[in-house]
DNA sequence: CTGGGGTCCGTACCATGGTACGGAGTCAAG
DNA sequence: CTTGACTCCGTACCATGGTACGGACCCCAG
């Protein structure tokens, strides 16, 4: 399969169609012309396998934290000669994802802690409030 | 100091005070009542240290990925006895803080081999969007 | 006794990231 | 040649977590 749908792009890039929309509203996802002149009458658009490793590129650049602001940024700056802002971006990120890594990870033992105290411990109620103290 | 108002309530909980009175709208902190009868006539509210308290856990229950009606939950079973429910939510907490310590940490270290790709190379264009791939 | 700063309260507004809806068109199968 | 699935597009709506605004009141300092 050479070109998709927008409901195919979609379903490949494990989003919704009005997702796919709503970033191309946002300018993140190009919105390829309508196919009317090969033979047939299409009045559908087509997607490539660009605009699916974009799409793909729009989820994990998520999961890494960066806002859709941000990503479209990225994209901008993707083949750009602009290094210095990709740096600055990146380790901004880094450093940002460092911290919420620590932070989790606290949040992750005080309830683990907490779970355990709560497992094992007989009957009475479980000092949530004081979970996260200290 | 025995008592605040919600403005030293507030600061002292690194929030403002239209998000402490948020948190009243959402059920997370008690209104108190208005004190009235103890020689002068306030009609301001005062808070005691279990409201820190509680503005603290919000706070922190937030950092730990808790959402505002997760945290209005845990709340209402602090000092319950259903313990197999806070297991429950602290369980699941901890199985989603495992996946997302891994999902970021992935993430940073992309980003880290962008940054260190991007810092020494020469010139030409950043390859930003094959970052995220693999 | 006049400010200025705080409180009280309701209501409105904001950004983020979608999700839903409705009408119109098109396409392929039965 | 109809039916069902899909597309196109604009517009509206949603949840989350706040933030801002405006009028009224109150208390303390100058």
């Amino acid at each position: 399969m050479t070109s998709f749908t927008i409901g195919q792009l979609a379903s490949a890039g494990g989003v919704g169609v009005e997702t796919v929309r709503y970033y191309q509203r946002r300018g993140l996802l190009d919105v390829p012309p309508t196919q009317q002149g090969a033979g047939l009458g299409h009045t559908v658009r087509r997607y490539g396998h660009d605009a699916l490793r974009k799409l793909r590129f729009i989820r994990s650049a998520q999961s890494a934290g960066f806002t859709l602001k941000q990503i479209h940024e990225l994209i901008g700056l993707d083949a750009s000669e602009d290094r210095e802002r990709v740096l600055q971006l990146a380790q901004a990120r880094v450093a940002a994802l460092d911290d919420m890594i620590v932070q989790l990870t606290v949040s992750r033992n005080a309830l683990q802690a907490l779970a355990a105290e709560c497992e094992e411990g007989g009957t009475g109620p479980c000092p949530i409030l004081t979970t996260f103290e200290g």
